[in-house]
DNA sequence: TCTGGGGTCCTAGGACCC
DNA sequence: TCTGGGGTCCTAGGACCC
């Protein structure tokens, strides 16, 4: 029988801000999305408070100001960097390990031999705060599913400590699928929550032992792979590859509504750019694009648009200039005067590896442009994102985002380390 | 006043082929 | 009057995840 772990960092965003500022901790703090929108994580203190994922910021001003509730801008530099060295500390504690997200992982220890399962995961639960300074929850279990149930609950109780074990454990197994609600279930989304529940079924328990036939019917082999999961059966496996990526792309909404062509045109190209940069850094080009402009979707006495356009690259690439010309040409297509756009995104679509192109005709005559776009990705790895690039974007440019409350890169910028001084 | 961003997988239906 | 069966590929849309 498999077995999976699954590795959570406890409040991610919340406890990564708090590894630098100290007097964050006991303090209720929020972390707000791009554009300062809305929460999207909480320290329990906030949770406490019942803050809900998703909500606007400006509908919890009056909390945030009685409770002094700290809040953050999201700092992906600090994040990113912190992620990867705690799936490194993970990563070579087990044979195999699936990075699944920013702030968690799957570890495989089937071949892993110790006499006691439960107290080696404490332990590297103990040596990942030890190393990194970043508290995880881990959750064991026969199947991916299983595993993320006992993840949650281990969070939930006290008395687990922190980690808790599924194994050889089907009393245990049980209590948990009849006290999990079936929307909390890995796999079950806001829709299929409510059908099911229209349909009598609230508790994992239920689903677990629904017939087969009539979840194949109502949720097609997606659902039927989660019943299965959750009886114990495994249905997906460790995917300790990472697989290409298929589709990339760079979106944002501005800081403000643009009614500019010139303005939004420069917005447009800097996006190409990120988008282009992220497929260098994968190693892949792109065989087509696609540009979106729309407005603010929850703006009201306002005229609502959206307008995007597609092209096929005449050949596959990674270059921005390539790229760029192509998004260009579709802006100009797209492009309608009178409305107050908020919001843009480049998308790139059929990824693969340079070297599973076909060689074209094209490639003798045409100089790719890779040594000037390797040393672009260095100026700007080295000197900061935006150092060398095409357009003229100031950094006060009205669509940049807003980001009010964003703390220091403490770990990846020279000048934001974080000093200490003797006294 | 103020509402994120980046992905994956599956299915149904149409076009097309032999 | 009589009008098959089986397959692939592509796309749009819907569901989910963090």
């Amino acid at each position: 029988m498999a077995i999976f772990a699954l590795v959570d960092c406890n409040n991610f965003y919340a406890s990564c801000e708090r590894l630098f500022q100290p007097h964050l901790r006991g303090r209720p703090v929020v972390i707000l999305s791009n554009n300062d929108g809305c929460v999207i994580a909480r320290s329990d203190e906030a949770k406490s408070l019942g803050i809900l994922m998703g909500t606007p910021a400006f509908k919890i001003r009056q909390l945030i100001k009685a409770h002094d509730i700290a809040v953050c801008s999201s700092n992906y530099a600090l994040y990113g960097d912190i992620s990867e060295r705690v799936m490194r500390v993970l990563g070579e504690s087990a044979p195999n390990q699936e990075i699944y997200s920013i702030d968690e992982c799957f570890l495989d220890l089937d071949r892993l031999s110790v006499p006691n399962l439960t107290q080696w995961c404490r332990n590297l639960r103990h040596q990942t705060m030890q190393w990194t300074g970043i508290p995880v929850s881990i959750g064991i279990g026969p199947t991916k599913t299983l595993a993320k149930l006992a993840n949650r609950l281990a969070k939930k109780s006290v008395r687990e400590s922190g980690v808790l074990n599924f194994m050889d454990d089907p009393i245990r197994i049980d209590t948990a699928l009849r006290e999990t609600s079936i929307g909390d279930v890995w796999g079950i989304g806001r829709r299929w929550t409510q059908k099911l529940e229209e349909r009598g079924i609230h508790t994992a328990h239920d689903f677990a032992n629904a017939p087969d036939a009539w979840v194949r019917q109502c949720m097609g082999v997606v659902g039927l792979r989660t019943v299965h999961e959750l009886r114990g059966i495994a249905c997906h496996a460790l995917a300790d590859q990472p697989a290409p990526k298929q589709t990339t792309c760079y979106t944002r909404t501005f800081g403000t509504a643009i009614y500019d062509k010139m303005q939004i045109q420069d917005a447009v190209t800097c996006f190409t750019e990120q988008a282009a940069a992220k497929l260098r850094k994968t190693g892949q080009v792109a065989g087509a694009v696609q540009l979106f402009i729309q407005t603010d979707p929850f703006a009201r006495n306002v005229p609502k648009k959206s307008v995007s356009g597609l092209t096929t690259l005449d050949r596959p690439t990674s270059n921005t200039r390539a790229i760029a010309t192509a998004v260009t040409q579709i802006f100009d297509r797209i492009w309608q005067d009178g409305y107050g756009w908020r919001k843009a995104g480049v998308h790139l679509f059929d990824l693969s590896a340079p070297d599973q192109i076909a060689p074209s005709l094209l490639d003798v005559i045409e100089t790719p442009n890779d040594s000037l776009m390797k040393a672009v990705d260095h100026i700007n790895t080295r000197y900061g994102r935006g150092a060398a690039r095409m357009g003229f974007a100031s950094k006060n440019a009205a669509w940049q985002m807003q980001q009010a409350h964003v703390s220091p890169r403490f770990t990846t910028k020279w000048a934001e380390i974080p000093a200490v001084r003797m006294m």
